[in-house]
DNA sequence: AAATGGGTCAACCGCACTGAT
DNA sequence: AATCAGTGCGGTTGACCCATT
């Protein structure tokens, strides 16, 4: 077993991991005895261990009811739900998962569930959406790897969702690049730069100037409103959407105890988040036959079921910023925002 | 092949709770 | 009511494992 070197108290009681004599000691004692009084139980059994050593290795390890290996993916699910109600009391949790220990339900949730949901853009605390993503950019790793855990999962109507989530991810990455060159094109300097390169256009052929108008719009119109307003907003909607998501499917599973259940949020997809219509690259396979490679890789490498897909990520926005460059993405892209989230353009 | 850094998990620490005196 | 012992619980530690560089 791997531990520290052995080590003593100051009554010379020995302290760190056990050896596997100690083990048979401790086991041959409380097969005979039980455990009786911790504290008096390793002079009776005959361990230079302070009882509460012995207690700990006893409920943790030696135990002959302990399940150990791999979570079990409606256990990995029990926990989240229960962790959701109780918050950190492992030993409350361990209380609905058999032969599971507090000690390892803490470790697995802190090694892998923890880090999982916020992968997934969810607050392992509260168990809500993250909303301290002021970065859209930051947060579309999450929304990705959202879109794609949905899509990993075993059900065909639920693909219908991860491919909505995905379209929404793709409308949000589009609104960014929209804004960052609205902030670019409306500082004074780079106008009169443009001007320089290109000279005078007409409205037909220029569509900067259609952006300029629209920023324009945003900084005035939207008040506060600008970017900093709508993603948020936008972001936490589709964040909730991947809750709901994940509520679905768990009514689709099998009926487990009261606390393996989680009620179902009502509202699917809130009627505001704008459905792209146009094609952006393919940045999630989410069709039964294709299913995806995980975005971020640190999910589970355990559930990337296609490593070969045939394009990664950083290709897919390469492809995006190759259509970027043309003036029918844009106008889609203009004509996209000025129905959305701020008074139209007059 | 060696170094490095992150992940894992058994075990420890310290505080809180409970019941007996 | 105060104190103490026993026990339970959650947080933290640290050695080992393993993939990556």
């Amino acid at each position: 077993m791997m531990g520290r070197p052995p080590r003593s108290d100051e009554n010379g009681l020995k302290k760190g991991p056990w050896t596997p004599e100690e083990d048979r000691i401790l086991i041959d004692y409380i097969r005979t005895h039980g455990h009786g009084s911790w504290r008096v139980l390793p002079s009776l059994a005959g361990l230079n261990r302070c009882g509460k050593s012995c207690r700990l290795r006893w409920t943790n390890y030696l135990r002959p009811d302990i399940k150990r290996g791999k979570f079990s993916d409606e256990e990995e699910q029990t926990i989240i739900n229960l962790h959701a109600g109780l918050g950190n009391k492992w030993s409350a949790i361990a209380s609905h998962l058999p032969g599971r220990t507090d000690n390892e339900i803490k470790n697995f949730w802190n090694t892998y569930l923890r880090k999982k949901l916020l992968q997934m853009g969810i607050d392992p605390v509260t168990h809500k959406p993250r909303t301290d993503h002021l970065n859209i950019l930051a947060s579309l790793p999450q929304l990705l790897a959202a879109a794609n855990f949905s899509s990993l999962m075993n059900n065909q109507a639920l693909d219908i969702n991860a491919l909505r989530l995905q379209s929404d991810a793709a409308t949000l990455a589009k609104l960014h690049v929209l804004h960052n060159m609205l902030q670019v094109l409306g500082n004074p300097s780079t106008m009169e730069t443009m001007n320089l390169i290109s000279g005078p256009t007409s409205r037909e052929n220029q569509p900067f100037d259609e952006l300029l108008r629209l920023n324009s719009q945003l900084e005035g119109n939207a008040g506060n409103l600008p970017f900093g307003g709508f993603i948020p907003r936008e972001l936490t909607q589709l964040q909730s959407n991947f809750i709901n998501l994940e509520a679905s499917q768990q009514q689709q599973q099998p009926q487990l105890s009261e606390y393996q259940q989680q009620p179902i949020q009502d509202s699917l997809f809130a009627a505001n988040i704008p459905t792209s219509s146009t094609q952006l690259p393919a940045l999630i396979s989410a069709s039964p036959e294709h299913r995806p490679a995980i975005v971020e890789n640190k999910i589970d490498p355990n559930e990337i079921s296609n490593p070969s897909s045939s394009s990664t990520n950083f290709e897919a926005w390469g492809d995006l910023m190759d259509d970027v460059a043309s003036d029918s993405y844009w106008r889609d892209i203009i004509n996209q925002a000025s129905s959305q989230s701020w008074p139209p353009l007059s």
